[in-house]
RNA sequence: GGGCCGUUAGCUCAGCCUGGUAGAGCAGCGGAUUUUUAAUCCGUUGGUCAGGGGUUCAAUUCCCCUACGGCCCA
């Protein structure tokens, strides 16, 4: 096997500044400054300013470019919080600390001492004293001007997609902003923050297919969780009133654009509030999040401008598919009907499926994808809800919205379901649907209604899609886009 | 699960339709260059064309299978 001819060379490099006695990897360096801070202190002043300071500091970073003229260089050394360039002359810094730096390569790890000015062309430049190699790179960077397109090797070695694509970086920076966003925005609400097993005996608190493992000390399964909800519900009924858990949740499902199968929410709960509430609270998050991040309500999500300066629409399912499908409303009122009817717009019914369902699906189908301004979605069917509260009046239908944007599902919520003998019942519906074919029917959790028979008291409760939000502020297309390291299949060999 | 598309040098891409064992730019290497910023100028190295099989005198190119990835649909 042939090593490439471009570690070969790094290597010969290596080789020879360690014969000259050059620690590749020193770790005793002192930063004193970062490419921001020199740019926010130096760069809106004059060379005349400039040539006054009689400072050094010293800058780290990653080399990136390197432009030569013999006896001196411009370079461009990147950090965590942007980049800056550097001039190094041969009569400044003297000959053999110049022979070391033709030695380095761009993506090398350098540190850098020196003093500020501006060139002819106005760029504030460090005049380098003193440039040391903090870590040797063996293996060459992507180019420098295209970097790393490759969506396969960017996701699998993200690492290098982080180097040399800043937009990525960008993206990473404001899903942590968003998040920090979100705690501050509960803790100023007295929300508790708290975490619960990611390890349940029982998948439960979602509709959905779980991942499986093996406990060995226990000796029995576990399902990794598809929701924390009915932990958060034990909480709510010991008392804690106001929780909330930025929380993993996996579901072994298909990948696509907006779904990955390791995902990440916020969900909370809180008593003596009703779904109607926590319309009103989600409606303040997120404006709160827009105007934090970019001073606006307007947001540009792939091509789609979107206003979010509430209120926003609030509509039932069936109001929704009346509106956008134009039909009669005693269709959805029969189920023979509205079958008949889903089966016209060549979506995929099964026999015996009850009313609910069928409505459900004509929703998904063709009101979802045209929900491009923030719209909640109310008065969900009984059947598809078996933790949410039956509405007064109208016990087909359960006290729930979700909130769409984009045409895409955000968040879920609704006034949670505390009267366990109910709670029973709706569990035993569950366990009819997955008796007549429904595999992703909810399980029968004896536990949960043990707890709530200790009784809970009235509350409300929210899932918020903490990747497809960060999809929507940094308009990315893919999920994957806002996920460090999404899955991949592993290849076979190299 | 289905359909379409992709995989060629370290990176970004041509070449394939119409078969004759590969090209460019950047990076690298050698040389020139002390205000460039995709630096410039001269020279130059580098490839199991994703893997396997088939057709053919001959396959990166045509056909089939597999792997991985992307987009759309379910």
């Amino acid at each position: 096997m042939k090593e490439n001819e471009l570690l070969t060379k790094r290597k010969e490099k290596i080789e020879s500044l360690k014969a000259d006695g050059i620690d590749l990897y020193p770790n005793d360096v002192i930063v004193t400054a970062t490419t921001r801070s020199v740019l926010a202190r130096f760069d809106n002043m004059d060379s005349d300013d400039l040539a006054r300071i009689d400072e050094e500091f010293t800058l780290a970073g990653r080399l990136m470019a390197v432009r030569n003229f013999g006896k001196a260089a411009f370079i461009n050394i990147q950090d965590s919080e942007g980049k800056i360039q550097a001039y190094v002359k041969k009569n400044t810094i003297g000959e053999k600390a110049f022979s070391v730096f033709e030695r380095l390569d761009v993506g090398d790890i350098i540190s850098l001492t020196g003093r500020v000015f501006k060139t002819k062309t106005g760029e504030l430049t460090v005049e380098a004293v003193k440039i040391r190699l903090l870590s040797k790179a063996v293996r060459p960077l992507p180019e420098k001007w295209h970097g790393l397109t490759d969506v396969e090797k960017r996701y699998r070695q993200r690492h290098l997609d982080l180097i040399v694509n800043p937009e990525v970086r960008e993206v990473f920076y404001n899903r942590s902003r968003i998040i920090q966003l979100i705690r501050n925005f509960m803790n100023e609400r007295d929300f508790l923050e708290v975490e619960t097993p990611m390890m349940h005996p029982m998948a439960g608190g979602a509709i959905a297919r779980p991942f499986k493992t093996y406990h060995n000390a226990l000796g029995m399964d576990f399902y990794l969780r598809i929701a924390p909800e009915l932990y958060l519900k034990r909480l709510i009924v010991g008392g804690l009133e106001r929780v909330y858990e930025i929380n993993r949740s996996f579901r072994n499902e298909g990948v696509s654009t907006f779904h990955n199968p390791e995902f990440t929410m916020m969900e909370f709960y809180q008593t003596y509030a009703t779904y109607e509430d926590l319309m009103d609270m989600t409606e303040e998050l997120i404006i709160d999040i827009s105007k934090e991040l970019f001073g606006t309500y307007t947001i540009n999500y792939q091509g789609m401008e979107i206003d979010l300066t509430p209120p926003w629409q609030r509509v039932t399912v069936e109001e929704s598919i009346i509106k956008h499908c134009g039909i009669a409303p005693d269709i959805l009122e029969d189920a023979g009907k509205a079958v008949e009817y889903a089966k016209s717009l060549g979506l995929p019914i099964k026999d015996g499926e009850p009313l609910g369902k069928v409505i459900m699906s004509i929703f998904d189908g063709m009101v979802e994808k045209n929900l491009i301004e923030p719209t909640f979605i109310t008065d969900y069917p009984i059947e598809v809800s078996p933790l949410s509260r039956k509405s007064a009046g109208n016990p087909g239908f359960v006290d729930r919205f979700e909130l769409y944007i984009c045409g895409r599902e955000i968040a879920n919520a609704f006034s949670e379901l505390n009267d366990p003998v109910d709670q029973r019942e709706r569990f035993m519906m569950q366990i009819e649907a997955r008796k007549a074919g429904d595999d992703e029917a909810h399980e029968m959790d004896e536990d949960y209604i043990q707890a709530l028979e200790y009784g809970m008291p009235p509350t409300a409760g929210e899932g918020i899609g903490i990747d497809r939000l960060v999809m929507l502020f940094t308009n990315s297309p893919s999920i994957r886009d806002v996920i460090l390291f999404p899955h991949m299949r592993s290849k076979v060999k190299d």
